[in-house]
DNA sequence: CGTATAATGGACATAACGTTGATTAATGAC
DNA sequence: GTCATTAATCAACGTTATGTCCATTATACG
């Protein structure tokens, strides 16, 4: 008998389904749609729908999971390095790098999902990703004199900031290449949003 | 006859309302409860809810920009020169002290509409009234020489980052006053997120 | 006190939900 | 190509939530 993730079928009705939620979200954003509804889409039955998913908010769930999942396959590819925590991450470039073609990728999803009518639980898992496998080793490897900031509050502005300008990318077509995203992100976050900017004034601190 | 506004009664139902609101988005989530649970949190008719509110979205958006509108207000009342565009453009601690008293104010509300099972709406409307009321225009009086980055990109940076360290401040109950807060944002968005971990190394772009 | 109106209680039709069982159709193994 | 397996369909079910309605009661305000 064959495997359960290869029956043609259930591909077949799980790509149907992913690709009507798609569509209904970018439609009506996630609360504007029903069941009914997406099964119509997808043009299943309605019961079909539950043999796979409990309801729509599992859905999204294993959709964001499996983004997510295929973002950290694809980053282990690139760098086999990243299991074992050594070198690298004095490097962050080609994660980024790495990073930024996965979303362009699953761009549109991508656009729904971290926009306003999107899942800011996923969000979070983002965020939590990025400091995992790079920006939260980058900035832990501190010397503490310096670091007259709690680390946590630290990684909590870099990785939103990073998070802040995907959306942005996301939101504005997608004019830079990965590339320059990436080297975007590195240069405000290594010589300062405000020197970027191109303010000199001293802060009386 | 009395003002809609002011009518005991309905002043102690929207009340109500709202308090039932903050309880159960923190038990279950905005998905996690129906407008009947509401109003029995609420102790109120649920044809009393409808005179009101839509539904449960209209209430959630009613009960954001009042508090976005009452963050506003405070900020124009510290600092009236908000209104003509000048001065104090130079000066972004008293707006982030501010801002961060008005986010403990409503602290409860804040962390649940701000946290994974929150509005992502509410994000854009915090982003953006950062960018409208200091950072943006912070950011935008640069000497464009030095600027090698799109402005929107170095905003978006920028804002996301402090939404991202407001919400690890209410995700780790609040430790550090709101004058601390708004001086660490001050200082890594100006020596920059590299520094203050005290990473030397150069890029090599 | 008297008027205005907010809130209640009950009912209604409509729609979505999640599940079930019998049936049909497609799949993969041999 | 046959056959057993199982995914998908179809129709139906009870349950629950939704949004609206109206007659009635209770409260607020002048």
């Amino acid at each position: 008998m064959s495997d359960q993730k290869t029956d043609r079928r259930i591909i077949r009705t799980k790509r149907m389904i992913r690709d009507a939620l798609t569509d209904l979200m970018e439609e009506k954003g996630l609360e504007g749609f029903t069941v009914k509804d997406l099964t119509e889409k997808a043009d299943i039955n309605r019961g079909t729908f539950y043999l796979h998913y409990q309801d729509k908010y599992d859905l999204l769930e294993k959709s964001e999971n499996e983004i997510i999942e295929e973002m950290y396959e694809f980053l282990k590819e690139i760098n086999p390095d990243l299991i074992n925590q050594s070198g690298l991450q004095n490097e962050p470039l080609p994660f980024l790098v790495n990073l930024f073609e996965n979303i362009e990728k699953n761009a549109r999803f991508m656009k729904l999902i971290l926009g306003p009518k999107g899942d800011p639980a996923f969000q979070v898992k983002l965020k939590q990703f990025m400091k995992i496998n790079f920006l939260g080793k980058i900035m832990e490897k501190s010397n503490n004199e310096s670091l007259s900031v709690p680390i946590e509050q630290l990684i909590a502005y870099v990785t939103s900031a990073h998070l802040g300008v995907i959306q942005q990318w996301l939101n504005s077509g997608m004019q830079q290449s990965p590339r320059e995203m990436a080297l975007t992100l590195l240069k405000i976050t290594f010589y300062g949003p405000a020197h970027i900017a191109g303010i000199k004034k001293d802060l009386n601190f």
